[in-house]
DNA sequence: TATGAATGAGTGTTCATTCAT
DNA sequence: GATGAATGAACACTCATTCAT
């Protein structure tokens, strides 16, 4: 039964990652049981209150571009590897984007997601800090400012259909905006 | 009666820009009449739906940025204008943002927010080419990807508690970026 | 002023009768004073109640057909008097119908219209009585039954659309069952 | 959990009919969930529309209806018969007349709505013929007519209070009219 | 006196959450 | 544990009625 178990809380996450992605804040969570293939019961079993599951979907998505980030950290060109973190976050994060809309809302996000964005931003830092000893980027620029830059491409080329030319363009201007002089 | 209808007009596009700020898509046009201190009926009158409210705020809120856009283009110092507009369009950013989020939900927004939100592109487009024409900007770049990076900023600023400081520097990135090399 | 106001009321009537006989409970205060063309305001001056507008228009349909039961009881020929009275009571009954559900709904209906009501059962009665002196029904049915099965197939015929030819039949057999045997 | 759903899907319907019987168009959802006796949540999930759910109703009755036509196209008696299925129905015709009013409303009833309209109709048309052939009613009359004179009293007698005495002697109008020469 | 803007109770409908099976 | 039917508070929207102009 714990395989069961633990195969549905899978499925529910993947579904409501799927739902909430699409219809940000007007995804059901009936509609996530659905795609999920389980009754509304047992989302509610897994995930006791609508914000929780929304949480826990956040913070699966932050888990994976965690393991991204650090694999970008791993990448034998510093500027190359910082290069293709803001890439994947700013393509991958149409989803954020609308999970994020969710949890705001009343204020702050829950501790755990807050957890799960700090180890993202922990793990860009490692990587904003290699493409800086590599000369790549200039001393002065923090972590919070690119994690903020990048945030709003993924969140402004998400809430509007972007070319992916133009979007390339604005990495560009940012990139061109970090590197050193 | 004509003063007075106009006046609730005003008040309750108000309340709606505050309202759904805050709220994003969960605030409810009753809420909306509460502040602007009417009965729903008025405000269904004046509004018939609640997607011709959300898009009246938002067509007034771009009208209001279109307007500093356009002052922002009357600058003696090109550069200078070009980064007041960033600035203002960030700081002003947050109700926009949230209204966005309403808007979109079935696909295309409404005709008329189409129009304005073109209308302020189009401004943002004049302040750029001057800044181009001065030289403080290099001229491979279009009015898209600013568009795009000051949008981001924005929404990302608003949609999580952002220190002014880290918000300045990511400015400066984006401007450095624009910058001839 | 007086001339006015009274082509108002006359107006509003007619158009309450349009209103509500196409759309039944559905018409609106509003539309009738649309299709008037005069303010809402200006119905309720003359008709405090949606129930007071609706029982006038009433009233004014079973006048008019209480002045052609009149002119019916005049006809030479008795018989073809009571024919053609139940045909144009039919004809005209849609109207009626649809407003009499109206002002059913809690029960009673208000004194006036049963007054109007009762002016038309009597005027139709007068016709009955001389088809019956005159041998073309038989003595032993009363006003009661023909007025029920007049107004049966007025409300049938509207409620449903009804080809004239089977509305015509269904109108001999009702003659053929009131005629002497 | 099947027969709950069952039982409460019967007493909705149920409370429908009572309902929608006594109020016409003016009953609410709400009213009939109270008189089912349960929550309106549970009278939507049966019938996702009111309007589907004034379908349901009068399907339901239709189909009663059209239960007791076959089994008055078994009587022995031919004439009898159709006299009792007359009688049955403009007795249990008033709900029926309520219902018909919300159905109407937007035009054409709905597909299931006309489908046990027309069997009820078939199953008269039985009766009728049946009385045809045993010389009860005379050749010329077709169901249309018969239909039609049925609803008519059903309806004009649900529409205003009616002594049995005068129901009964309309009755017997109508088939004498009916009545072969 | 006529107007039509304002009001707010009431209606249909949705959806997070609970609980009997 | 899983299911999905039941619940009811909450929301968008309508419309009879009132009242300032």
């Amino acid at each position: 039964m714990r395989a069961d178990a633990e195969r549905n809380r899978e499925r529910i996450l993947a579904a409501a990652e799927e739902v909430f992605g699409e219809a940000g804040v007007a995804g059901s969570t009936e509609e996530v049981a659905r795609r999920a293939g389980v009754g509304v019961g047992t989302v509610f079993r897994h995930f006791p209150t609508k914000d929780e599951l929304v949480a826990a979907a956040l913070v699966a998505h932050f888990t994976e571009l965690t393991a991204q980030a650090r694999a970008a950290a791993e990448e034998k060109d510093a500027a190359a590897g910082l290069r293709r973190l803001v890439r994947t976050m700013i393509e991958t994060g149409a989803v954020k984007v609308r999970l994020l809309e969710l949890v705001r809302g009343g204020g702050e996000p829950p501790a755990v997601v807050v957890a799960a964005s700090g180890e993202l931003r922990d793990a860009v830092g490692a990587v904003l800090r290699r493409a800086q000893r590599a000369g790549a980027v200039r001393r002065s620029v923090s972590v919070d400012e690119v994690y903020l830059l990048i945030r709003g491409l993924a969140q402004a080329s998400a809430s509007q259909p972007t070319s992916a030319r133009t979007l390339a363009r604005a990495v560009d201007v940012v990139l061109d905006g970090l590197a050193a002089r």
